[in-house]
DNA sequence: ATAATAGTGTCTTTAAGACAGTATACA
DNA sequence: TGTATACTGTCTTAAAGACACTATTAT
């Protein structure tokens, strides 16, 4: 066995959603080279030997320059390669599937020219480079399972939250209505949530605001909701 | 943005499970070079863009060479991948996790000198190569994950199985004792599996055998056994 | 007071855990 | 006939779904 073969190329792309306005988004970058010269892209690129630890930095740093902060949530997704998907090569490409809350990243993005949040509904209509359409679907389905078992979208929310909007981000990620109930008793029982003092207004009776607790991982519960 | 990046050693790893008379085992293969010479290390090697079509092919390719089949269940587990897991340098590995029914590898296995099944409850006691340990210890994280929500496990066991045999492959899985009866509720609740007309002798009244619906998808429950 | 939103109480439903009881095979 | 293993029945338990009811705020 040799070490001289053929090194394929290697990429990291990533799939960051968020959730504004009750719609799951994905952040997409507009490409300048050919190959899919001015098709929509992941925003990603190649390891930097000199500045990345490991593939999760290449995948943050390479958010970060986008949207001027490191995603709250991060993970990896899945390798995809093979000799068709780039027409020039072989080629292997780390996908990560990332969350932030929408008002933390807004007035950077809209500075970048390059990078623009499309509506997950959208992308029938619009013109995606490689296979980047697939992989987003791919991560699409990872988001809804996590969000049946666990709290993964407070990601997508502030730090403060109210259960109101939590209800509001879970229901655009899985399409269907939940019970306030079952989210109430979810945070309840996993103790990972704190109870702010302030409360916030919002057209009725002020609304409770909820932080994780300092330090505290998420937890899966035994039970998914159901779809 | 060039492309005229450093561009790391890309590999692909597999942990292959078994259960072997009740015992969760792995297959490890003997390091004949440096780095780790004579150290146990993961089945793997590099992609061959001749004949891969993928990285899935790698991983099923080179475990092939190992135990003379094809693993039944093959996923992604995780890229590691960093300066200092391999002394020569930034690597970068995608790690597989695979299955396979004993019965099938063992004649092979035996003949292969440099590859054997070692308990994964000795693992301590074993001289691993690189962060091998670490992968495999995640490998078996992801496995007992997924054997409490889908029957994953059937593919520790031959195509024809009792519930028994599924019984003591998933208690030796997930390392705690479970009802025969919840596993029958789920057998039937999943509609994917086959009752073959004959039955099995084991000491006493003769064992249904079960197979797995052709063409039948293995589906994931909406609850999780209780560890 | 009314409307709007927040939060609680509680009954139902679903699927797993526990375990006793029945069935079948072989010595 | 006895023992070992296979299978069934059924009661309990845990957590989600449904939904009515109460609480609090702004107008």
């Amino acid at each position: 066995m040799s070490t001289e073969y053929t090194n394929p190329l290697f990429t990291v792309d990533s799939v960051l959603f968020t959730v504004k306005n009750g719609q799951l988004m994905v952040l997409l970058v507009k490409r300048a080279q050919a190959p899919f010269t001015g098709a929509w892209a992941l925003p990603g690129g190649f390891i930097d030997v000199e500045q990345d630890t490991n593939t999760d930095a290449t995948a943050s740093r390479k958010l970060e320059a986008k949207t001027g902060l490191k995603p709250a949530y991060l993970e990896q997704l899945q390798v995809i390669s093979g000799p068709d998907r780039d027409p020039r090569g072989f080629s292997v490409t780390l996908a990560y599937f990332a969350l932030v809350a929408c008002q933390d990243v807004s007035p950077q993005i809209s500075s970048v020219e390059s990078a623009s949040w499309i509506a997950v509904s959208d992308l029938e209509k619009t013109n995606l480079a490689f296979d980047h359409l697939q992989i987003i679907q791919m991560a699409k389905q990872r988001l809804q399972q996590k969000t049946l078992y666990s709290m993964t979208p407070i990601f997508c929310l502030p730090a403060q939250f109210t259960i109101a909007q939590l209800k509001t981000v879970i229901e655009a990620i899985i399409e269907k209505p939940i019970q306030r109930k079952s989210l109430m008793r979810r945070i309840e029982a996993s103790r990972i949530f704190e109870i702010r003092e302030e409360k916030v207004s919002s057209g009725g009776r002020m609304a409770q605001l909820y932080t994780l607790k300092p330090g505290a991982d998420l937890v899966n519960f035994e039970r998914n909701l159901s779809l």
